[in-house]
DNA sequence: AGGATATTGTTCGCAACTCAAACAATACCG
DNA sequence: CGGTATTGTTTGAGTTGCGAACAATATCCT
């Protein structure tokens, strides 16, 4: 039960009609590839006389194309269609506090070639570097491919309208207008978002196989800090400033650690990896945080290790990761609590740890969780390897042709 | 950039476009009446003729009416349209832990009759004897007039969907299917929610004036508990178990005076009413909580005295007073960090100190909020005067009139 | 082998819609 | 009282979904 915004409407279009439906049927195809025009019209309740015709603009937009033929029980073969991908392509840049990570795959997320370098930080050398890497990546990519445009995540504040990042302390840029110069130096369209938010968009645009289909989540990702991303109703969560869905700086306590954002007691400080480590070796973040925080990023020792030596039988180790298990889940309880989510995706190196911590998480969330029905929350933890991160920012570029169209 | 969900959409028949301009003319008449046809065709972009058409066929359903002739420098007078709300009525239920609010109002949110009396707990008795109350009021309402349904609010957990009252601990009912008894009772459509999210229903249905506007927004009220509805889009955040929008129950601290809901902490146990008063008396509400507020609410000394006393030099009240300010802004800053809405709404007996602690609460956000932009979040006191939580209960019944079409 | 049957994809007349332009109905103004 | 501006209606054209008929193609059954 929407509310029509009448300081901004769109109103329906002789074309509106066809637009609705052309996109409803790209996005069937999309995510029922290989499907004939009759499964389609059966799909969408349109007789087969509608849905040719969208077909037929949909190949000629050059979003699909027409490929084998299929099996049939009885009665004529059906042409099967598929979405153009293959030679539609995407730069995914995502960058870290010791190293940036560069991909370059197609409009499906599927990935066709990654590197990963130490992270620039000076911005013109940054922007001239990645402007050469992105030449040379589409030079050995070949002929018969276009590059639409280059998706950029960081972790920080970043305002996605004009592209500019507000903050990002861990990079130490600051109003940078990164969107500008990258386009002026490489020619392509530039779209930038922070980091959480970007692998939440990737989980919605970029999911393969079981996991489509959620339209309400939250995606949380723990690393050096908590980034989160919520979508409603199938958007991102953005706000009136674009920085909607912090919720790694809710606090759980006003009197806790201090955290890197000023703050004391906020959720990342009780479960980021750098908390994690802390608490393994008796650090005292209130006193020293920045600095901790380097040494401990340029250190050999990181959580992935510490969670080894947890299953090793250290004891001191096992605690540590199952007191952030249990932060995590007070946290995600107050998730559940605000925005009763249809599922919650979990990523970052602590799911290593998972089989050691669920227990725990669950523990925690039922502890604080309001109802029956929200405990029964499904928690679901996302593979590393999978590079949400990178996924996201394909999906920044990639997201625009699916999108619905906007109406009412 | 919305997802078109694939499992459960909408495809544009013949008759979708003119849906859609059907409701966009609407809401603008609803918005700006009196209204021309030719102002519509104007802001809404369309031709006069199809504008024609669309009011036509908005007067054949009855949602609209034509008035008197309006004013004009030059040319043919405009002949203003008007919504029709005058005789389609609804009756506004509230009901409190010690009284009942019963309202009937037209579908503008107009009040035309309100009474008010001690809550009757026995659900039979209650149900049977509300059923009498609204027959008693149609009649004296006298005819020409249809009641188009009852809607129910209660301070509690609510399934939207089915009508029952999952849990409201401060009524002492649980699991009561008060939506078919009701509907059984008295003949007409029913619909429940929770006083929270029913608040920020008529902020953003029936608000008068300038307030008018606003898409995404939460609304905080402040009084026995702390209940809150959070508005993304124009669409209240419903959640899957639809209990989302519960940031009462955020912890402040983990280790927090304990609160109604059996955690520790929530912001609610800080600035609810109850936790305003036991500030102001010293009571112990970990140890004794329910029963204090069975105390509290029955004796005549209520928050709004204890706002007197502190106006009148008490400093001990003043300071209660200003601790909940504090935290009410610790709690506040949070919210914008999560939703970074276009501006948030205060209701609640607190208010009435508004111009006490306005600059408590405001450096609390400050301290708390990750950006300047963020900080400037504007925050809006509504009067107590205006019976949010009824008009609430009212656009339950009012709003699906005027809501967006599905599409897409 | 060949007709019955089933399925896919196209075509065509019809109804519903937006759109542009012409039109009738007012009202003011010099 | 004619010129002009504005409102609201009408009319024809272009676009769209809908239903039914159609051709093409495959399998099944005799």
């Amino acid at each position: 039960m929407r509310k029509i915004n009448t300081r901004d409407f769109h109103v329906a279009k002789r074309t509106t009609s066809r637009d609705i439906n052309r996109h409803i049927a790209l996005n069937l195809v999309r995510e029922h590839q290989p499907i004939s025009r009759a499964d389609l019209a059966r799909r969408m309740n349109l007789t087969r006389g509608v849905v040719s015709v969208l077909v037929h603009e949909l190949i000629a937009q050059g979003l699909i194309h027409e490929g084998a033929s299929g099996e049939a029980a009885r009665g004529r073969k059906p042409t099967l269609l598929h979405i153009r991908t293959h030679d539609r392509l995407v730069v995914a840049v995502d960058v870290r506090f010791t190293r940036t990570y560069l991909m370059l795959c197609d409009f499906s997320g599927r990935q066709l070639a990654i590197e990963t370098y130490d992270t620039v930080f000076s911005i013109p050398e940054f922007v001239k570097d990645l402007a050469a890497r992105v030449r040379k990546l589409m030079k050995r990519q070949g002929l018969g491919f276009t590059c639409e445009g280059i998706g950029l995540v960081v972790p920080g504040m970043v305002d996605q309208r004009t592209g500019k990042i507000l903050n990002a302390p861990a990079l130490g840029w600051r109003d940078v207008d990164i969107r500008t110069k990258l386009a002026a130096a490489t020619g392509l369209a530039v779209l930038v978002e922070n980091s959480g938010r970007a692998s939440a968009l990737a989980q919605l645009w970029l999911s393969n196989g079981e996991a489509i289909g959620e339209h309400n989540f939250v995606y949380i990702s723990v690393s050096d800090g908590v980034g989160t991303g919520v979508v409603v109703n199938g958007e991102l969560l953005r706000g009136r400033d674009h920085i909607a869905g912090e919720f790694g700086h809710m606090p759980l306590n006003l009197d806790g650690p201090r955290c890197m954002c000023g703050n004391n007691g906020c959720w990342e400080a009780y479960t980021s990896n750098l908390a994690t480590l802390s608490r393994y070796f008796g650090w005292n973040l209130s006193k020293d945080g920045p600095k901790r925080l380097q040494d401990a990023e340029r250190s050999a020792f990181t959580v992935l290790e510490m969670i080894s030596r947890a299953r090793g039988g250290d004891a001191k180790a096992m605690a540590a990761v199952l007191t952030t298990g249990r932060f995590l889940g007070l946290g995600i309880a107050t998730i559940i609590n605000l925005v009763n989510p249809d599922c919650i995706y979990l990523a970052g190196e602590i799911t290593i740890a998972w089989n050691l911590i669920e227990d725990t998480v669950r523990e925690a969330i039922a502890e604080r969780v309001l109802t029956e029905a929200a405990n029964r929350t499904p928690i679901r933890v996302t593979s590393t390897q999978e590079y949400p991160r990178l996924r996201g920012a394909a999906a920044l570029i990639a997201a625009p042709t699916f999108a619905a169209p906007r109406v009412a």
